[in-house]
Parts: structure tokens; sequence; C-alpha cells
DNA sequence: TCAAAGTGTAACGTATAACGTATCAGGTTG
DNA sequence: CAACCTGATACGTTATACGTTACACTTTGA
């Protein structure tokens, strides 16, 4: 697992989709077919990349759906291991 | 993507942590820090693996939390690509 | 200068999901 | 029969994705 901070996803839609294409907001998501708000809130880590939503981006922007959502699993990891505490877990060996 | 649906991440779960290591549901619900009502709606797919949830299988039964992160990814993105219409995005392609 | 466009964000509503406690019904097993 | 394991329910909390509507701000072009 990465120990750096990962970026949130949103901000790489907005370097490789959003700046690369000189694309407006409002336009791609049009494009992807949702409202602005959603993906707004997308873009500035208000919200993650829902399986629906990379769907909708691989086809828009293509990579694979795998691709985006994984850049939101490192994230999602990231955040959950900050807030958790599982020092009492204990490893179950084979027996 | 796989094309043929996969199975719910549970059916792994109970394969190789429960019947492998021969545990019963409630030992490992407890080993895990869940209740046993948490664990048993994950093994009978009626919930799926959660960021937090991965963090906790990857402690106690080892493999990166990733891997099991991606486990769920493959599925809820076959659920996801079957209720969705995409037929109307268009690519979108560079400048 | 003024209007239009782009943007962030707020309020309010919907649906879904993961987690908890408490409880019940059914099965197995010593 | 009693103890245990299991699946499932009802009820609650918290969080998230998505929608519509609306507001305030900035930038840009006629």
């Amino acid at each position: 697992m990465r120990m750096y901070n990962p970026p949130h996803p949103g901000e790489i839609i907005k370097d490789f989709c959003i700046e690369a294409l000189d694309l407006t907001v409002t336009d791609a998501a049009k494009s992807l077919g949702v409202t602005r708000k959603t993906f707004s809130a997308l873009l500035n880590g208000r919200s993650g990349i829902s399986p629906e939503m990379a769907l909708r981006l691989s086809k828009v922007f293509g990579r694979s759906p795998e691709g985006w959502l994984k850049l939101q699993l490192q994230y999602d990891l990231w955040k959950a291991q900050q807030g958790i505490d599982l020092k009492s877990l204990k490893r179950i060996k084979a027996a």
C-alpha cells in the first residue's frame, strides 16, 4: 500500500480530461450524462468515482473502467487506513 | 472487462477463509472485529467488501487490501454494467 | 458597460449501503 | 434436552451518489 497521501481522483480527472482536452466542466458533465453538480463534486473531491461513473468515464474519455476504479480504490484505502484501529486483530494461520 | 458473471466476493471468502481453515462464521467474525451479522451478510452476498473490511481481511487472513477490494471492484463493475444504458454517450477525442 | 457563460456550492429530496444491537427460528451435536 | 452455529429479521445510525433548483461570484465578449 502506498505510504503517501494519494491525490483524490478528481485531480487526475481535472488534469487529464478537462485541462488536457480544454473542455469546460459543464460540457464534460453533459458528455458524461450527469449533472454539472455531480461532476463538479467529483472534480473537487466531494464525491468519488462510483462504478457507474467509471463506466461513463471509460466510454467518454477512454481507459478501462477498472483503471478508473483502481484510482478510487487507492484513495479509499488510504482514507480507511487513517480512521481505523486494527492493532487488536491477529493473523489467523493455516491449520 | 469480464464477460461472465463474477462470483460475489463472499463465495471466495467462504472458500478460502472459512472452509479452508475450518473456521466457524462466529469465530471468524470475532477475529475480524465485526459482528456475526455483518460477516454473515458479506459471506452470503448481501453486502460487499468495504475498504475497512478489506483492511480487516488483509490483517487477519493475509493478501493485500487492494487484492480484496479488486475482487469487489470486478463484481460491482459487472453489476453496474447490467443496470445502466450508456449507448448515448460519445467518446471525446483529443483536440 | 452589460449580458451571457462558466463555476462552486448550498438546500432539499431520493435511494442505497455498511455498520451496530437485539431477537427469533431452525439445524446440529454432545 | 441443552448448547452451539447459522441465517435472517426489525430497528436504528451514518455515509454516499445522484437529482432539481437556486444563489453568488468571476470571466469574457459584443
